[in-house]
Parts: structure tokens; C-alpha cells; sequence
DNA sequence: CGTGCTTTTGAATAGTATCAAGGCCGGTGG
DNA sequence: CCACCGGCCTTGATACTATTCAAAAGCACG
């Protein structure tokens, strides 16, 4: 993992600081915290106060609600700069956790310092703003999928989520994340015993394949054709 | 209805526009749509262009999901105040549909007006934004509720979500919203038959009752109680 | 080469959707 | 004023799907 980026001279792509004044860029280098942290960590409890946001540098992270019956849902899946943690600027503590899903390098910006970069950086708010607004409709679509399909197709909607977002090794088909099957499991809400029974189905199918964690691809279009009706007509 | 308000001397709490500096007032007011539909009508349907945004001066609105097979999920509600019909600044097609729940007057304004507002109106855009994380945040939580909950406990999250959208009538406890059977099913995503069984249950119990389509909660504690697993604890 | 963890498989159970029929209510027209 | 009609809601029976529980198999690790 590289050393912590200077938020003056970092162009990546999907972070939105670089949007902001010099004078904001320095602001925010000196004051934010970056921190490595391995996978499988909490990056912060549900319950604990909220003081910040989290950027991501470099790393997946997801966002799970759990419940005091035991079961888990993963809300959110985060990668590379992407903001996670925000919780709008008013809640106190934090209802979610986030944790990471591999090694990560995260930025902490305090809250302070962030709302006042928002008021005097209008081209980093609208960009944050649109992202927001666009992740809004990616958890809307995310709604129906859970709420209307059955579970096969869960699965497959998520594999849908799980490469949108984290994208694919270099084979250009093998998903880009080791997830175990209760993780999948938690993001698609169905159980283990599920995921396993689909994804051996749809194996026998040959629509996909999997050695150990790595999920690849072999058929996107079977995949996407069995769910395509539960899309709008994008013509 | 009463007249087209202008943005100028509006001080609606939940409209951010009067955020903007005069100038812009000016101009959105100038270039704003306004609309009354009536009940029932649809305000945007899904595949047609998106032109800009709209805002709810006074009234109600669902923004559904309508899949294939004939199945509707409704992803969010919205009143007075409140934005739909962003779904981000790039999108060319709508893929949901908005239909209003009662009487509304909507504001229209086009994407470019909008957006040069967003450039040069730092608290409109920083309200804005908070008001998309928020929006993010509560579908987290429907997510979760569509996803873990068994069937009377979805229906109970979906009052609890209603009530706190439309809020109640003079009596506090009846639900200021009148929605069918249907249209209760495709928010909790279940079906009518569903929705019937668990509000004739949840009415034996004594915790709500209901007369025609006016829903009135009896004992919201019960209601609240038990669904608070689901829940983070906020101590 | 065991040991423990994850995954797979099978069988029983519970919960939900679907289908079909009947009831309630408001509106309309005689 | 009453009878009829249609829409919405309720109820019951059935079929299906998913969850749960239990056990076996596969795999990584020491």
C-alpha cells in the first residue's frame, strides 16, 4: 500500500476533493486521517458517535445493518472514492457499521472541516451531491430487486451489484472481491444454504464458474437476460 | 391550491430554494413550472426524458418501479418540500415512474437552470445533499426492513414509514394519506391478501384500526416495540 | 494427517403467494 | 327509495418457495 496520497497533487478519478480550492486542498490534507486498515475490520461500530466521514483511498469496504436477532444486511458496498460513514450531518451515532472486505487506506475527515468545504467549494458539494443522489437510485433499484425476485435471482442481481461496483480481475470476468457465501448471502437476503444451491444451479448451467472465493463470469448475458424484466426499458 | 408561489417571499421550511441568493430567486422563479395534478395522475412515467427535477409545493407522491411481470415496487414517497425525479444529472431516460397520492402542485425546473443554481448557490446544494444522504440513509433502512422482516412486521415498518413521510391528521394517530390495499402491498413489497390479514390481526389486537382507507394508529408503542429489533439501538 | 472452518446436500417445517369465492360499500339508474 | 353493479376488501384452501436444522463433504492450515 502506498503512502498517504496529498490531497494537492492525487488526480483519482472518483474522489471528489480534488474538486476543491488549493487553499481547501491544504486545509483538508493537514486535518484529514488516513489509516490502512486490514481486511475484515471494523471501520466503525453501529452505536459509537458519528464525528466524521470516510473517503476511501484505496479499498472495499461495505456498509451492514444488523439486528438483534443475529441476521445481517449488507446496504452498501464502497470502493475506491467512494464516502462512507456520513449519516447525514445530523445523527449522533452511527445505526450501521462499516467493515472492510480487504485492505484498505481510508481517509477520516472531521465533520467540521468538511461542512465548511462543502459551503465554500460549490463544485465538490455538487459532485458529492450527484453521487448521493445517484447511489440513491442504485439502493431504489437494489429495493426492488430484494423486494419482487426470487432467490435465485437475488443472487444473480447481486453478482449484478457485487461487479458494478468492485469491478473484475484482469480476465475481465472473475469478480474483483473474495466474499464468503454468508457475505453474499447478506447482501442478496437470502441464507447460506441458498446462495450455495444457486450457485451450484447456475455452475451446472455453465453461466458461471468458481474456484474457492473467485466467482468468474462465463455467460453475462444469461445472467442479465433471466433479470432483465425487472429493469425499465432503456431502449 | 392556492396560487403559484413565488420563490421570493416563500419561506416553506422544506424548500431549499430560498437558499439561493435573490438573483437566483429570480430566476427560478422565472423559469419554474408549476403544476397542479390531481389525484392519481401520473407526474413522469418511466423510459420518457429526463428534463430536470421537481418539487413538491404542497401535496403527495409515489415514485414506483414497475417491472415486466406486472409487479410494482414503490421505492419512496415524498411531500411537501421534497425533490423527485432527479435520478442524477446524466441519466437520459427515467427508470421509475411518479404518481401523485392526492391533489399536488409540483414545481418543474430544467436541468440546466438547476444545475448553473447548484454552482453558484453553496447552501441550496449543501442542503440538497444532506437531504440526498438522508434519503440514502432511510432507504438503507427499507432495505433492510424488505429484506429481514417476516410479513406483519413489513407492514408495521411501512405504517411507520408512511406516518413519518405524510404524518397524521388533527388527531395525531390517523394517517394523513389514503392508500389502498394495493398500494400498501407494494410499498411493504407483499401482496394485498397479506396486507389485509395482518391489519385485521394488528386491529383484534387493539393496535390500530382503520375505516375505509383512513388507517389510525391506536398503540404506536406496540406497533414500535415490536419492531424495534430490527433497529439500531440509539440508546 | 488430523482439526476446524466453509460449503454442499438433504429432509422437514414454516411462511408466503396464489387462486377462488364471498362480503361490504358506494354509486347509479330505475 | 330500492335494487343492481362494480370495485375493493376479506377469508379460506392450496401450492409453492424459502428457511431451518442436521449431517456430510471439501478444503486450508498447522
Amino acid at each position: 500500500m502506498k503512502e498517504a496520497t496529498d490531497c494537492r497533487v492525487c488526480d483519482k478519478a472518483d474522489c471528489f476533493i480534488k474538486l476543491c480550492s488549493d487553499h481547501w486542498k491544504v486545509k483538508i490534507n493537514q486535518t484529514k486521517i488516513v489509516c490502512t486498515y486490514p481486511k475484515d475490520q471494523y471501520v466503525f461500530k453501529s452505536g459509537t458517535p458519528v464525528m466524521g466521514a470516510y473517503f476511501i483511498c484505496e479499498g472495499k469496504v461495505k456498509v451492514v445493518s444488523e439486528d438483534s436477532n443475529g441476521h445481517e444486511q449488507t446496504v452498501r458496498l464502497a470502493n475506491d472514492g467512494h464516502i462512507f460513514g456520513h449519516v447525514a450531518v445530523k445523527s449522533e451515532f452511527y445505526p450501521i457499521s462499516a467493515i472492510t472486505l480487504d485492505q484498505s487506506k481510508i481517509c477520516f475527515i472531521e465533520n467540521e472541516v468538511l461542512e465548511d468545504a462543502y459551503m465554500e467549494n460549490a463544485p465538490f458539494t455538487f459532485q458529492t451531491m450527484v453521487f448521493y443522489a445517484r447511489e440513491l437510485r442504485k439502493m431504489e433499484e437494489r429495493l426492488k430487486c430484494l423486494s419482487l425476485m426470487n432467490n435465485e435471482n437475488k443472487i444473480i442481481a447481486t453478482l449484478k451489484y457485487i461487479s458494478q461496483t468492485f469491478g473484475c480481475l484482469e480476465d475481465a470476468r472473475t469478480l474483483n472481491v473474495k466474499l464468503t457465501r454468508k457475505e453474499i448471502a447478506d447482501l442478496a437476503g437470502t441464507t447460506i444454504e441458498q446462495v450455495s444451491r444457486s450457485l451450484v444451479e447456475l455452475k451446472k448451467r455453465g453461466w458461471l464458474t468458481y474456484k474457492q472465493k473467485y466467482i468468474t463470469i462465463l455467460q453475462p448475458e444469461k445472467l442479465e437476460n433471466q433479470i432483465v424484466g425487472f429493469y425499465p426499458v432503456t431502449e
